[in-house]
DNA sequence: TATATTTTTTAGGTTTGCCTAAATTTTAAT
DNA sequence: ATTAAAATTTAGGCAAACCTAAAAAATATA
């Protein structure tokens, strides 16, 4: 499997989730930062080797196959970031850029020795699940910041946007993997939210929220 | 730079001792497992760059520019190959393969967290040195096996054929980095010799003893 | 020196993954 | 139900890196 049917296959997994009927060509190839008419090349191709399911102007979704082949990826993409931020001195908004290249290394000796080495991490730096050999991912009980009500309290578990300028956010907030959150009001008219982190009060604004997962 | 640019750099480098006067294409596809007229394209391309000097007939050598690219990937792949040796279970005849994918990632900070994690290696697991950020390599003074005679005692410090078979070879005599080797006697007819590892006596034919390096 | 052999280059193709522009289909708006 | 707009596919190209076969140059042999 090349580079770029990897990066298609991930995507898709990725886009399921909001998608669940079909990830169109057009939303794969924004994600992709490539054009439609390559999403609709790649994702041909794709279909013939039995990893998807395509139907002309219907979108994609991935066939069991591949989504065991999306999963593998993942796996090794989260426990190379993993390696990157606990063994190297990365920071979480250094790690994905690099794991991304990583992923595509072929060994499955090289993911199951790295896998010992970091002693069998269930999350990867940013909360994310690590799935197994066999692509088993647990799914863990979460919810947004956004979702919460005042007097709630919630333990930061994931994020949901890795983008540098994000995490350096939370890294200058101090909030991090575990931080424990209580909401204090929530502003009718833009939805931000004061809440209160490591005896600290703070505003955050309703983007913030809905890209911080806890659980309560 | 592409992968298949640094891996032509590489190589040229590599072969450049042997033929100091020029690398032909025939040697150069031979070595990367391509056909000569692939090599006479890359090296065309290679020469626009600036990275080679190219004659029509008379082979490529490696301009300063070229020959620093080459140690770049160089260090990067010896630096990996230490990973894989020290940090996981890879025996010293399967880390080239995977470190031949892990020496084309893209990062700087990478290589150097690399280098610091692994406490600054001066060699790799083959005996080869490590070369410096800027591409200096502090060359040992190293003869083969075969060029020693009888009575002389050498340290093995590096071997000249990382295929799986050599090495696993000299893991089966127990024959490793920092081995000492007595050379007792050279066999007239076929230039086999006789020597004298941790108080074993054994037998080794010319092309091991060409293949395997030592200190005297 | 003339001829034969080998090496190297050139010419023309193929595959992968991308693109733009045009045609088609689907969806939304009158 | 028509028409307008948006999404998707098709058609035709391009660059990278490979290939085979033919032409050209260098080298070896007679
Ligand atoms: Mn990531
Ligand atoms: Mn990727
Ligand atoms: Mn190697
Ligand atoms: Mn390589």
């Amino acid at each position: 499997m090349t580079f770029s049917e990897e990066n298609y296959l991930k995507s898709i997994y990725a886009l399921q989730k909001e998608h669940p009927k079909g990830v169109s060509t057009n939303v794969l190839s924004k994600y992709l930062d490539t054009k439609p008419a390559s999403a609709t090349e790649m994702i041909k191709k794709l279909d013939e080797k039995g990893l998807v399911h395509y139907q002309p102007y219907q979108g994609v979704i991935l066939k069991d196959s591949g989504a065991v082949s999306a999963l593998k990826i993942i796996r090794k993409h989260r426990l190379w970031e993993t390696f990157l931020a606990n063994k190297l001195d990365f920071s979480w908004d250094e790690i994905h850029d690099v794991a991304e290249q990583l992923e595509h290394i072929k060994s499955d000796k090289l993911i199951r020795e790295l896998d010992k080495f970091l002693g069998y991490p269930k999350h990867d730096p940013h909360g994310d699940p690590i799935p197994d050999e066999e692509g088993n991912v647990v799914k863990m009980e979460k919810k947004r910041v956004s979702q919460l009500n005042p007097g709630d309290i919630g333990t930061c578990i994931g994020v949901n946007d890795t983008s540098s300028s994000f995490l350096q956010f939370l890294d200058q907030q101090n909030i991090r993997l575990g931080s424990v959150i209580h909401i204090l009001s929530v502003q009718e008219f833009d939805k931000s939210m004061t809440v209160r982190i490591d005896d600290r009060e703070l505003l955050l604004s309703q983007i913030a929220t809905e890209h911080i997962y806890v659980r309560v």
